[in-house]
RNA sequence: GCGGGUGUGGCGGAAUGGUAGACGCCGGGGACUUAAAAUCCCCUGAUCUUUUGAUCGUGCGGGUUCGAGUCCCGCCACCCGCACCA
């Protein structure tokens, strides 16, 4: 029975169902194999999968199956990062529950992923908004409660409007929403912190051992949290008060001219209460507009308090300053301004008149050089300053900070850009927070045994805000303590808790426990962590943070979370737009000749750039059609062809029908295999030889792309090469290189061959290293380092050899044309380069 | 402004300092076919040349080397991240 075609809408389906069955990819902790952990980001269930999840798991999907083949025991899970946001816009929009939408959505996008035949163990699965998981979460929250590291404080928070919720800093893009866009407002509220401050010290140090993580993440990592070392010190007042300032540059001090403090610094506010005029300064900087472009072009601006502060060394007195651009969360929120050593302090002495000195010169005989225009942060020695003339920069740095030490005014710190976590979040769809206020006992934790805190489902979304506030009963309680009317906390988790853990609950799942240490040691670190940039700091500094925190309260023994860690490209395509402006899907429109027009109507069409597949520029291909019309093994063999995985995939047409094509022509590759052929075709089994050890490098290294490169290249040997026991053994090592990528096709082929069991279960194939070795190379021979003519010699021919047989080379000869030879060089079993 | 990345045919991209363009896509020509689809074969960096072949060619300008896409110095362009962080 010689079927000409694969058809994968019957195979696909049939040996998703054979591995489920048979439990391929059930991941065992008490194997005794080595163990591989390998891990995808997990999704938000929107609603559908798209390319870009498709391309993700196809690389992780490879890498695991590659890994079993090679006798490791895998662990590949899939979850849901199911809590967030836009499950309540739904609820608002649609008059859904956010709890039906998003088990809708994990329903159809399970299926979905099914569909491309992943490796997954499905066992495992879990969505955070499982009560099973979040109950854990909570329990874990109150765990580092009692360890110091939550703590509640009102705050000033960033609230957005629109939303009707606190955002994280790191959630406020240009002073806006990271998901409404509205302008983000300044509001005070009582909000729960997790301590991450704590840990930045370690989350820096951490990140110098984590050597396959992409450079650019961890210098990202590195900048966010911004570690700094300065001195901070006091100036006296003249109203009496003292001023706490914080500078990087001590060793500049005699050049001090003025000091500054942010609008919402005390002296400003105390200043601002008796004074109209700078209370109308203070409004005004609050006004002023954080984006990039405004800050670029914001003018310094100040208000001079009348205030004096008096120099710690020449005792001037010093105008004090409310300025537009000190920040209050950053170090004191007050500074020292040096306009001679400090591009802002310049500019604005400038703008206020103040004295510009010079206290770091290129050379002492340079003390009195003018400025520039602008400010002299360069390196150099200390002029102009008394006892510090003549030192470097870093000498005048620790004599300053000692000076101040010893006069107890001043003392050397480290100060951290990055700030706490602020957890709390004023909506419905997260994990409540497992707290009750009572208002004789405080803020005490829900006890364990009453976890999980579950959300409430008559829950009402017609007004903004947040529904579990407004919801009748359910905050109302009893106080564990006393058991006196209470209060249960109505903030939600931040929804990036949810994914700073989840790993561990893959590696172990008790139901009483959110995880056995034990399991969790077997499998944790994970090895190969592979998902987007857009994670870069968020959720991978808290996943970070998290498995430290847990460590350091004794829960697990594992530091760093992602042992690897690989940032894909997007999928990407080519948008189409008419000339209004609006944007079509790819499928409204066809090419006609060069030009594109509109399917329906022939309107000319403009093809624009090749972008990320977005909703917004319809440039969306949606996987299901593709899988329809291809098969699940195409799409794959699409996902890890042509571009390499850490760029930018651009989707195409024609790159897919190739891809099907291929499918294909493998198939017939395998039908025409000859059981009965004989004889030996050595050059074609020392190709598949080294197909073995190339591709699995390749995998290794994920450089996808180049496996399948060298894949194609056997195929097209083999296709090529006469019936021969030879040849018969290339398709066999093709079969079981293309298995992880192509896995239906493989298997289907594995059962026409009658070979028992699953392909998936196979090992990988073993090399001979004796047929790695050519015994015939190709000898470049260059002259004036050109290429002149290129000969065969044995492998391992002399260099003597090598040199007369390129001088006999007739090309040779006449490029030569009776020249002096001066010297030849000879790479053996590569090239000779006659000099001339 | 600071930090990082990328730059190679019409396109995606290969290439331990050693034959630049593997492999795929597009395109051209041919075979098979009544025809089409499918499939197979050949060609496909540029210029010159009938061919043999020659010259040029990895963003730009220098340099090191017998030999540079690869190393060094100086630029340019584009992309990404951060950004009044004292």
């Amino acid at each position: 029975m010689t079927d000409t075609r694969f058809d994968p809408s019957r195979a696909d389906g049939r040996w998703q169902r054979a591995w489920s069955e048979a439990g391929t990819f059930t991941a065992d902790s008490s194997s005794s194999k080595p163990k591989s952990f390998i891990l995808e980001m997990f999704p938000y269930p929107s609603g559908r999968i798209h390319m870009g999840h498709v391309r993700n798991y196809t690389m992780g999907d490879v890498l695991a199956r590659y890994k079993k083949m090679r006798g490791h025991e895998v662990l590949h899970p899939m979850g849901w990062d199911a809590f967030g946001m836009p499950a309540e816009n739904a609820a608002m929009e649609k008059k859904v529950h956010p709890g039906s939408w998003t088990r809708a959505n994990i329903a159809a996008m399970k299926a979905q992923l099914q569909r491309i035949g992943f490796a997954l163990d499905w066992t495992r699965e879990f969505a955070t908004c499982d009560p099973e998981y979040y109950g854990h979460e909570q329990s874990l929250f109150i765990d580092m409660y009692e360890s110091g590291l939550v703590y509640r404080r009102s705050s000033e928070v960033n609230w957005d409007p629109v939303d009707m919720t606190v955002l994280a800093n790191e959630q406020v893009i240009d002073g806006k929403g990271w998901r409404s866009g509205a302008e983000v407002e300044k509001r005070k509220l009582d909000q729960w912190f997790l301590k991450i401050t704590d840990f930045a010290g370690e989350l820096l140090d951490g990140l110098g051992e984590l050597k396959d993580w992409p450079e650019k993440v961890r210098l990202m990592q590195e900048n966010w949290i911004g570690k700094s070392t300065g001195l901070e010190f006091s100036f006296e007042l003249s109203n009496g008060d003292k001023l706490p300032v914080y500078s990087t540059r001590p060793d500049t001090i005699f050049g001090a001219s003025f000091c500054a403090v942010a609008a919402d610094h005390p002296l400003a506010q105390q200043v601002g209460a008796s004074d109209p005029a700078a209370a109308g300064f203070i409004e005004e900087c609050k006004r002023g507009g954080t984006t990039a472009a405004e800050l670029e072009t914001a003018e310094k601006l100040g208000f001079d308090t009348g205030v004096t502060a008096k120099h710690p060394f020449t005792g001037e007195p010093l105008p004090v300053f409310i300025a537009n651009f000190v920040l209050m969360d950053y170090g004191t929120g007050a500074v020292m301004g040096v306009p001679g050593h400090d591009q802002r302090d310049f500019e604005f002495a400038t703008k206020y008149d103040l004295p510009i000195a010079r206290v770091v010169a290129s050379d002492v005989s340079e003390a009195d050089a003018p400025f520039e225009g602008e400010a002299a942060t360069g390196d150099g020695v200390i002029v102009n300053s008394d006892f510090l003339n003549g030192m470097s920069v870093e000498a005048a740095k620790a004599e300053v900070n000692a000076r101040a030490e010893a006069g107890g005014w001043g003392n050397g710190t480290t100060v951290w850009r990055l700030r706490d976590w602020g957890v709390s979040r004023q909506r419905y769809w997260g994990t409540p927070i497992p707290f009750i206020h009572c208002d004789t006992c405080g803020v005490v934790p829900v006890p364990k045994d009453q976890l999980p805190v579950t959300l409430p489902d008559d829950v009402d979304f017609e007004t903004p805000g947040n529904p579990l506030e407004r919801h009748p009963t359910w905050s109302k309680t009893a106080c564990p303590k006393c058991g006196g009317d209470a209060r249960r906390e109505t903030d939600t988790l931040d929804t990036f808790t949810n994914s700073s853990w989840y790993f561990l609950r893959f590696a172990s799942q008790p139901v009483d426990a959110p995880f056995d240490a034990e399991d969790v040691a077997k499998w944790m670190p994970v090895e190969h962590y592979i998902g987007g940039i857009e994670h870069a700091i968020l959720h991978l500094l808290y996943a970070r943070f998290w498995t430290r925190a847990l460590k350091h309260i004794g829960k697990i023994d594992v530091a760093e979370p992602f042992a690897a860690l690989f940032t894909q490209g997007m999928v990407t395509h080519e948008t189409y737009s008419l000339g209004d402006g609006s944007w079509l899907s790819p499928a409204e429109v066809r090419k006609d000749g060069a030009d594109w027009i509109r399917i329906e109507d022939g309107a000319p069409v403009t093809a624009g750039r090749v972008v990320k597949m977005s909703k917004s520029k319809k440039n969306v291909v949606d996987p299901d059609g593709i899988i329809d019309e291809y098969g699940a093994d195409a799409v794959r063999w699409f996902m890890l062809s042509d571009s390499p995985p850490e760029r930018d995939l651009p989707w195409s047409e024609a790159g897919i029908e190739g891809c099907g094509r291929f499918v294909q022509r493998l198939w017939r590759l395998f039908e025409s295999v000859d059981p009965d052929a004989s004889g030996e075709d050595k050059a074609l089994a020392r190709k598949a030889h080294q197909a073995v050890v190339a591709v699995a490098e390749d995998i290794e290294a994920l450089s996808f792309n180049k496996a399948v490169a060298r894949i194609y290249e056997l195929t097209g040997a083999a296709e090529k090469a006469p019936p021969s026991e030879s040849r018969n053994f290339a398709i066999r090592t093709i079969l079981h290189l293309v298995s992880p990528m192509m896995p239906h096709l493989a298997e289907e082929i594995w059962l026409r061959q009658n070979e028992s069991g699953l392909i998936a279960d196979a090992a990988w194939p073993v090399h001979d290293p004796a047929m790695l070795v050519e015994d015939e190379v190709t000898i470049a021979v260059q002259h004036k380092g050109k290429l002149r003519d290129t000969l065969t010699a044995p492998k391992g021919a002399a260099k003597e050899d090598l040199e007369a047989l390129a001088l006999a080379s007739e090309k040779v000869q006449r490029s030569l044309d009776g020249a002096e030879i001066r010297k030849v060089i000879v790479v053996p079993d590569r090239l000779v380069n006659i000099v001339t």
